[in-house]
DNA sequence: TCAAAAGTGTTCGTCCTACACCCATGA
DNA sequence: TCATGGGTGTAGGACGAACACTTTTGA
């Protein structure tokens, strides 16, 4: 099973390769600048962008789809990678947009062809370190860059509603999942902790109580270095005891403001 | 569009109505006799029983086949229905039991059948109740009707992992939906309510406690009526108070224990 | 008159919230 | 030396958990 190595190839073959009417779509979050980061593609010839996406392999799990296309997009793995909604609209994936780059392609039958049937699209939420990240383009973009969740392009599809609905899964989730531990570098400090709890929740906490509340968690470790970040006083920084947390985690403690 | 009517009809021309590849199944949970009931259907020839599951007609939004499915097993429609997970794992329609079931019926082709294609299930569950229910066999199934989910019987496929997985949604979700209003008559007493959610939960409440917390939420009336259950004290009836019940339900009131 | 379940209020402890001062650092 | 942001503790209030006695009813 080889890999289609042209869009002409991907539109014309790519049926051989994968399930039809079913895709998988991902939305990926990142957290830098102390901003939550989206990463998304943007379509040859097409004015939009989307979110990375892709398709199942005839014997591939579901599951494992959305990894490997998240490695694909991003060369990382073993990602905290979360299902969050099942797209099912009949009209989904029209997109008049497209039209320029089936254009530019020379492509015979394209109203038939199996990219335009009607997919159910199958959408996962990923937690990635921004700084691991490789933003690799696939065969339909030439573009792959993140985006600040509060700045979004226009984007095609149902793209935008993914993306809205994932956030706020995972606002939901925030309570019983490794969100910081995912989000963040190895080391970090606990300000950076804090912004990102905000950035998710879109409202400010109380410093005292937030440090208060996550050392009582009993999952963090403070080192004895510092960051140097300024004309102020130095934060420590912490990481995360992956055991304490995972035990954490199990026994359904939770993280919740 | 003619629904098929017989089952050799089905598995010879379902393709031509239905999206291949994707299904849809329904855990639908019912309250009876302070236990919580599922409603499963038990195929025909076959040794085991399913939940009802259906097909995607190919220009019809998922969630209304969803709700189109519930309404044929059950007679009613306009209920509470919710997206819980997706089954995307390769081999989850396969099923050795059902061989008895397609030798019975004369087809040919049947390992090329789409019937038998790679399926990803989308899971729904619904909350109905119990006493309006009429179980409604589908072609191809010979008894439809409630299990206790405590006593559930043997299941094909993966359904047992889909209605555990069920449920443990229901319970995350017990706080931010209306569970009580879906699954109980109009009128209904205090005990009833507190037995509810003492069997989603699976552990005991208190009473004062439940009590008082229920009444504080303010979405409950309490009726003049008693309900005459035995030799001792007559429980009030109670009814929501709709309005009151969906502005909660939108301010985001946690209605959880 | 007895057994079985329903109605009802108070106390205690915990956890969340609000809040202010001092300290370290680099410009 | 000053502006900026980080480190830290305490008091009050809300909410949840534990808990017992009285009332009603049918047998």
């Amino acid at each position: 099973m080889n890999a289609p190595t042209s869009i002409k190839e991907f539109f014309e073959s790519g049926y051989r390769q994968f399930l039809p009417h079913v895709s998988i779509d991902c939305a990926i979050f990142g957290f830098h600048d102390n901003q939550l980061k989206v990463l998304l593609l943007k379509m040859k010839n097409v004015a939009g962008w989307c979110l990375p996406g892709g398709f199942i392999h005839w014997t591939e799990p579901a599951n494992e789809a959305a990894q490997r296309i998240l490695q694909e997009r991003t060369g990382i793995s073993q990602v905290f990678l979360q299902q969050f909604y099942t797209f099912g609209e009949p009209e989904r994936n029209k997109e008049p947009n497209l039209k320029d780059l089936i254009d530019s392609l020379n492509i015979e039958h394209t109203e038939d062809n199996w990219l335009f049937h009607r997919t159910i699209s199958i959408g996962y939420y990923a937690l990635v370190e921004f700084s691991k990240v490789i933003p690799t383009v696939d065969l339909l973009s030439d573009e792959c860059c993140w985006w600040d969740m509060h700045e979004l392009p226009k984007l095609l599809f149902d793209h935008s509603l993914m993306i809205g609905q994932a956030l706020q899964t995972l606002r939901m989730q925030l309570n019983f999942h490794p969100v910081g531990y995912n989000l963040l570098p190895e080391k970090f400090t606990m300000p950076e902790l804090q912004k990102l709890y905000e950035t998710i929740l879109d409202r400010p906490l109380d410093r005292r109580n937030f440090q208060k509340k996550m050392l009582s968690l009993g999952i963090l470790e403070r080192l004895e270095e510092r960051k140097s970040v300024g004309p102020h006083k130095s934060p420590y920084y912490y990481r995360f005891d992956k055991q304490k947390y995972d035990q954490a985690l199990q026994a359904g403690i939770s993280f919740g403001f």
